[in-house]
RNA sequence: GUCCCCAUCGUCUAGAGGCCUAGGACACCUCCCUUUCACGGAGGCGACCGGGGUUCGAAUCCCCGUGGGGACGCCA
């Protein structure tokens, strides 16, 4: 059977790192068996649904390059066929109408909960073939349950956490319509699965719960049931759980913080799922590699400091014009425009091997454009009284010199030589007054790039 | 409370009864490289939740604890 697989977020909020990693495991399998994935958005919460949230979550997945096969379908396009099939099980006798208000249904959770037991709704509309059912009452109208078996157990063989078994007598009767008649989740869920033959689910585990349910109603309609694999959940760095008040981001966020989709993707790939030893690897490798037989089935901290050896990694590969049009967006970003002196191919190259993001590049990069900030502490340490004859001296000589990173270097070098000093004694002030503070690439290489004029411009405000 | 799930270094993980004196990666520490900081290189520290079984042999299988998480909506 052709693999078909789906994701299927609601628009309630941005696409977050847990939703993203259930997404690429979703495209992943499809991709590796040459199946289809499907984007679902599962939209029927009208109140909390935005059209904001819709475009969030397909931005976070277009970044990520994750593609979808078909969709995006909305629920809400579809409700006429899930009315339908409400019907159908209505006429069946596989659903019936219930007359509970919310408040009796409040109170029949309330007692339950003290007696110890599950709150389970109890089945007081359920027909059955000698019971005699109380007066409907009038002006109430009913939701839809779904006449869910009453004994036996369901089961089925989840591809990451093995058998699970839930017994029937803990399941009760779920609505799958409300009192408006618009269908609810869990049955939405079951006539899309079904109507778009998906084969594998793959989930958040938050979902186990659900899945008893889903399969009764599949069986119910006659629909095939397809394999269920669920992911166990992402915790935060500090090992809470995520959620919108802690911790959760959008993926946008990593955009924003200067992080590759490549790293990300790498990242989410590695976390909860393992290929032996690898660490790096292509989504194309990834895509043949992916299996559900290797997914933990506990849940996993997220590591910013692994995302950002990631991150750094990648930016180490990334290619020279993908990283210049980048960094200069996110200078652009801090009011830096006019790249051309020094030109930013040179000055990225001399920075990437030593960032861990695409901001700490840009940011790294900005004493090139930019009369750098002052560090006043490594000033009055590297910039003594003894050292400006020497880095005069020094001046004068880059005033003459042939304009390279060798030049420089060997000016330097005599500096060093002619007072009896030691490199650093010579290299750190320049640094200082060069780029304001104390770490930075070799000294001559940042001269080189940065230009004759603007260099001793910024010696000679501290020889004057 | 009831049900379900989970449990290897600080973190992500390898591990399908003997290959485990438990491997890799991030982080951390030391050293090397060095013009500072990074990068890179070489080392180091560091874990099978506890208790019972099963077995010649268990990180791996079973049971019981303990701890964590999830679910119990006319939310998804």
């Amino acid at each position: 059977m052709t693999v078909r697989t789906r994701f299927a977020p609601s628009p309630t909020g941005f696409l977050h790192i847990g939703g993203a990693r259930t997404a690429l495991f979703s495209w992943a399998y499809a991709r590796k068996y040459g199946g289809s994935f499907i984007l679902r958005i599962e939209d029927t919460d009208v109140a909390r649904s935005t059209p904001e949230a819709v475009q969030a979550i397909l931005d976070g997945m277009n970044w990520l390059g994750l593609n979808w096969d078909e969709g995006p379908f909305y629920q809400m396009q579809r409700m006429e066929r899930y009315k339908e099939v409400i019907q159908k099980l209505l006429d069946e006798g596989k659903a019936y109408y219930c007359y509970c208000s919310k408040e009796e249904l409040d109170a029949m959770r309330e007692q339950q909960m003290t007696q110890g037991i599950k709150p389970r709704y109890d089945g007081r509309w359920r027909p059955e073939p000698v019971k005699v059912l109380t007066a409907k009452p009038e002006g109430i109208p009913p939701v839809v349950r779904f006449k869910n078996p009453q004994s036996g157990a369901v089961a089925w063989d989840d591809l990451v956490k093995g058998h699970i078994s839930i017994s029937n007598e803990e399941l009760d009767d779920l609505i799958i319509a409300r009192a408006d008649g618009t269908p609810t989740y869990n049955f939405c869920v079951v006539v899309d699965d079904w109507d778009m033959g998906i084969t594998q689910v793959i989930r958040g585990d938050d979902h186990v719960n659900n899945t008893p349910r889903q399969i009764n109603m599949l069986n119910a309609l006659g629909a095939n049931v397809p394999q269920y694999a669920h992911l166990s959940m992402i915790l935060g760095d500090d090992g809470q759980k995520l959620s919108k008040r802690h911790g959760a981001v959008s993926v946008m966020q990593y955009d924003d913080d200067g992080y590759l989709p490549e790293a990300v993707l790498n990242y989410l790939a590695r976390l909860g799922w393992s290929h032996g030893d690898d660490e790096i690897f292509s989504m194309e490798q990834f895509c043949q590699w992916f299996d559900l037989d290797h997914i933990t089935s506990s849940a996993a901290q997220f590591n910013t400091d692994k995302l950002n050896w990631l991150n750094a990694h990648y930016i180490k590969q990334a290619d020279n014009a993908y990283l210049l049009k980048n960094v200069s967006q996110r200078l652009a970003a801090q009011g830096i425009e006019n790249l051309t002196e020094p030109a930013l191919t040179g000055v990225v190259e001399l920075y990437r091997e030593r960032a861990n993001t695409l901001n700490e590049l840009a940011s790294g990069v900005m004493y090139f454009y930019r009369k750098p900030a002052v560090d006043a502490l490594a000033v009055e340490k590297h910039i003594t009284s003894e050292i400006l004859p020497v880095i005069k001296a020094l001046a004068g000589q880059l005033a003459e010199i042939e304009w390279t990173t060798e030049a420089i270097h060997a000016a330097i070098e005599h500096a060093v030589t002619s007072n009896g000093l030691k490199f650093p004694k010579v290299a750190m002030p320049l640094r200082v007054m060069i780029t304001g503070g104390t770490h930075s690439p070799s000294i001559d290489a940042v001269m080189a790039l940065l230009g004759r004029d603007e260099t001793l411009s910024r010696i000679k405000a501290y020889i004057q």
